[in-house]
RNA sequence: GGUGGGGUGGCCGAGUGGCUAAUGGCAGCAGACUGUAAAUCUGCCGGGCACUGCCCUACGAAGGUUCGAAUCCUUCCCCCACCA
């Protein structure tokens, strides 16, 4: 049994939506080098990048170099494959300091020590320099119009229009490619699988000019099994940052996907051994109401990306706030616990005693967007205060403390947050 | 350049003078069922508020006709089809 290759691991993992034929001949060769661009318009990488992080993880894991690139040059410009909305253009101190923060986040997945750490590469370094001469002379060159109007992403957009910027672009990521492959003998492009063109572009041109096959990779585009965007919760995307997605909100992203994704994502989003899995898929099925499954992902996600510590402590308020004890029979230290991981609205003892209007606290903790919004919520019972469904508008007062301390707000079945008097 | 068609709420898509904040579908939120699942059924779904009601904003943009306009007129912008 030969070892297993990137290619064989990628595929069983369900990585893979395309590739280049080359690549199973180039990878029984040894291990590669590999890059995958990510959009450095904001300081964090959320759900959705995670795909081709994933790919280079174990890219590297496989012995590959794996390269993260971050867009500066190319953030200003605009693929046309997939969304066609503008770009926001960013000054060079933003860039730098996101793609310092993605460094960081990234680190959690590849690492960036020893013979193959990660080299992280940001092509503005490259592209601001270069001159439209030399574009044109040394790209621009290699290829027909004939070529760029096959694509899919260009061919689409023929009836509606495009801007020659956007054209362009495939061009552009070529030429990033070429100079990986120059600088760093890069040659493997992991990317979306709308990524297709822009990356075979690649290949042509360092074909031409090196006479050198390399290769592509394609990840299949997240989707839930419902058909829906993957990577997004009711706030909009989940982050890794835990400022703008709270370690325990990451948690329970995790932990509330759908039995049927669960498995594929286990697969996808976690280094876990297959046959590990498959245990775990086992228990799934044995008892699907525990959510081993969930339960699983959502541990080695937060693990890996916020620690143990943070891991454990999410883990134990949420047992607190949708285990099956009643949380007005709970101690104070338990509901602090609780209390630490949700939105918190505090507020002083003499003026909780003077009663606030639960739709106050609602709008106050983020359950709610507005009073008309409260209220339409509370007629539609969609709110509980300590696990009771409200009926109506009232004020909380001391009546509604537990512990003495806290009063547990709830929209739904999934979303809390806590008044707590002080 | 010519002719014809079109731009409606997050998306799709009805509506051609008042009963229209605008049918319907999707998405979203909530309720029932359950397992913090799916499917199904039910309610909400432009926004705000002093909420049996009131006030803003809205049908590409700007003006106009009218007691009253998404609906009629004028100009402008954009898209599509066919012709050149």
């Amino acid at each position: 049994m030969p070892t297993p290759t990137l290619l064989s691991v990628l595929t069983e993992r369900g990585l893979v939506h395309d590739a280049t034929p080359g690549l199973a001949n180039r990878l029984a060769q040894g291990p590669i080098t590999g890059y995958a661009g990510f959009d450095p318009t904001a300081d964090s990488l959320h759900v959705g990048s995670l795909v081709p992080v994933m790919a280079l993880g174990w890219l590297q894991r496989l012995g590959g170099r794996p390269i993260p690139l971050v867009g500066g040059g190319t953030g200003m410009v605009g693929d046309p494959s997939g969304k066609r909305s503008e770009r926001p253009m960013l000054s060079v101190e933003q860039i730098d300091a996101n793609v310092a923060a993605i460094r960081r986040q990234l680190a959690h997945f590849i690492s960036f020590e020893g013979d193959t750490g990660a080299l992280l590469v940001n092509n503005a370094d490259w592209l601001r320099p270069l001159s439209l001469m030399e574009f044109l002379r040394d790209t621009g060159k290699h290829f027909t119009v004939n070529y760029m109007l096959q694509k899919d992403s260009v061919k689409s957009r023929m009836e509606s229009g495009i801007s020659f910027t956007e054209f362009s672009y495939m061009l552009v990521q070529a030429h990033d490619f070429h100079h990986l492959y120059r600088t760093h003998r890069c040659e493997l492009q992991i990317g979306g699988s709308d990524q297709w063109g822009n990356i075979t572009a690649g290949i042509e041109l360092i074909a031409r000019r090196e006479q050198t096959q390399v290769h592509g990779l394609v990840c299949p585009l997240l989707t839930t099994a419902g058909g829906g965007k993957f990577g997004k919760s009711e706030d909009g995307n989940v982050w890794l940052d835990p400022a703008k997605t709270s370690p325990y909100q990451f948690y329970q992203f995790w932990v509330t996907v759908d039995d049927a994704d669960v498995h594929r994502l286990l697969k996808l989003f976690t280094f876990l051994p297959l046959q590990e899995i498959e245990r775990v898929m086992e228990e799934q099925s044995a008892d699907p109401g525990r959510r081993a499954a969930q339960r699983r992902l959502a541990l080695d996600l937060t693990a890996r990306v916020h620690g143990e510590e943070t891991a454990r402590r999410v883990i134990e308020a949420s047992a607190i706030l949708f285990g099956a004890g009643d949380l007005r029979t709970a101690d104070r230290d338990t509901l602090a616990i609780a209390a630490r991981e949700v939105k918190v609205m505090a507020v002083d003892g003499a003026s909780f005693e003077k009663g606030l209007p639960l739709v106050d606290a609602l709008i106050a903790t983020g359950l709610a967007a507005s009073k008309s919004d409260a209220r339409r919520g509370i007629e539609g019972s969609g709110y509980s205060i300590n696990g009771e469904k409200v009926n109506a508008e009232r004020s909380l007062g001391p009546q509604d403390l537990l512990a003495g301390k806290y009063v547990v707000l709830q929209k739904g079945k999934r979303s809390f947050a806590f008044v707590v008097v002080e």
